[in-house]
DNA sequence: CGACCGTATATTGTATCCAATATGCGCCAC
DNA sequence: GTGGCGCATATTGGATACAATATACGGTCG
């Protein structure tokens, strides 16, 4: 039994936040005026000075000291980086998990992909980054690997952030969708060697993706303020 | 060049907090009391609670909304998984390093490896736990992988914590540097996989020493009280 | 005699207020 | 005219004070 969640104005601050960054509401390299977001939210400055804390600790915000936060960002190459560790590690959960699933995981799983089906219908882009990491959590749950899964969440929190304009961009949803099935189908066969094989292409194949998606819009000289994540 | 470091009370308190869970002064599952912590250092508890904070980032604290924060502890199985998940990051990051390392990486690692070994013999074993990473982070930086770099900072903050004691009681830090020193051997002579290979080892037999140190010490039935990190 | 409910206390969560620091502009000297 | 110094302002960092929530104890009812 997990325990129940209690909200907090601070957590709520934080999912906020978090949220319009995702969305892209708030820019890379853009800066958080503190004042500005407790006014917008309509609470004191505390919440939201322990919020940015906890993004800053997710990776997304970035502090400088005596000079507030920004919107924290990754060079190309860093987003590169972040997908290969990505499929590396992941690629070894899945190597794990795939021996131990059983038929109720399979069911839970097939119940996101028909959810992540029926968004991509309805087009619902903000629901999809929830959605795919449930997916992807669900797969490795069964290698039994918490703290693995604690790395892989924040990683995936990361680029998440990215891969969501591609893909509502380029219509990449639609493969990834392909690509999900395709490895579960691996899994029911309990073919260990393929669902690994799949997942590191679905990784790295976003990922290759994403980085040309940038490369073309950076050279489009639509180049936004550069801001180095430390 | 690296912007320099200016402290602020939260950042000392942080520091000083990290250094105390570290050393054992505050015992896992001990429940940190923002007032009784503001008291002793004499600051007020917003620092303290942003300290805090920024702990439970690095996993050495765990918050419970209106209970408050305790030293969160890894159970004997996820620190097991912790060394494994190392060993994988780790001896992926060195076999991207050593190809790309000059005879400057090899002065400095060698730097810190001699003043690993004067810390050795003055049993300075506070000093330890920062060599060792910097040892460590020293030999993966030629890799150039900023992000993976992060990652794995994180997994060697936990993993200090417990191997600290485990070091100190039974003396595996000649060991640990007899490793290193091979280690570098390998890498000096352009050994890619050699080098992998020891380093993977030293990482596991870390683990599996202190996986048996810590079954031994719980049979003996001095169990601290458990309390698990969310 | 036991279980449940209410209150009292301790602790965290949040707001308001003050201090310290960074940035930008204008003035002055050279 | 240009470079540097100093003040003004904006913004964050920190302290104090207050509100909300959880735990524990004791009383009461079944």
């Amino acid at each position: 039994m997990v325990p129940i969640e209690r909200p907090t104005v601070t957590s709520m601050t934080r999912d906020a936040l978090r949220e319009r960054i995702l969305r892209g509401t708030y820019a890379a390299g853009e800066p958080l005026r503190q004042d500005a977001i407790a006014e917008q939210l309509g609470v004191s400055r505390i919440p939201v000075r322990e919020a940015l804390r906890l993004l800053e600790a997710e990776g997304l915000v970035t502090f400088n000291p005596h000079r507030g936060a920004i919107v924290s960002s990754l060079s190309i190459a860093e987003i590169e980086e972040l997908f290969e560790l990505r499929a590396d590690i992941e690629g070894d959960l899945i190597h794990r998990a795939v021996p131990h699933m059983t038929a109720e995981h399979f069911a839970a799983i097939q119940d996101v992909l028909d959810a992540f089906e029926a968004a991509l219908r309805s087009e619902n882009v903000a629901g999809w980054g929830g959605l795919n990491w449930q997916f992807h959590s669900m797969l490795y749950a069964p290698a039994n690997r918490p703290v693995t899964m604690g790395v892989v969440q924040k990683l995936h929190q990361h680029s998440d952030r990215y891969s969501r304009m591609q893909l509502a961009l380029t219509h990449g949803q639609a493969r990834a969708h392909a690509e999900h099935c395709a490895i579960v189908r691996a899994a029911r066969r309990h073919d260990v060697r393929s669902a690994e094989s799949l997942l590191r292409k679905h990784i790295q194949g976003a990922g290759r993706a994403l980085v040309e998606f940038l490369r073309a819009q950076q050279a489009d000289g639509a180049s936004p303020r550069r801001a180095r994540h430390a």
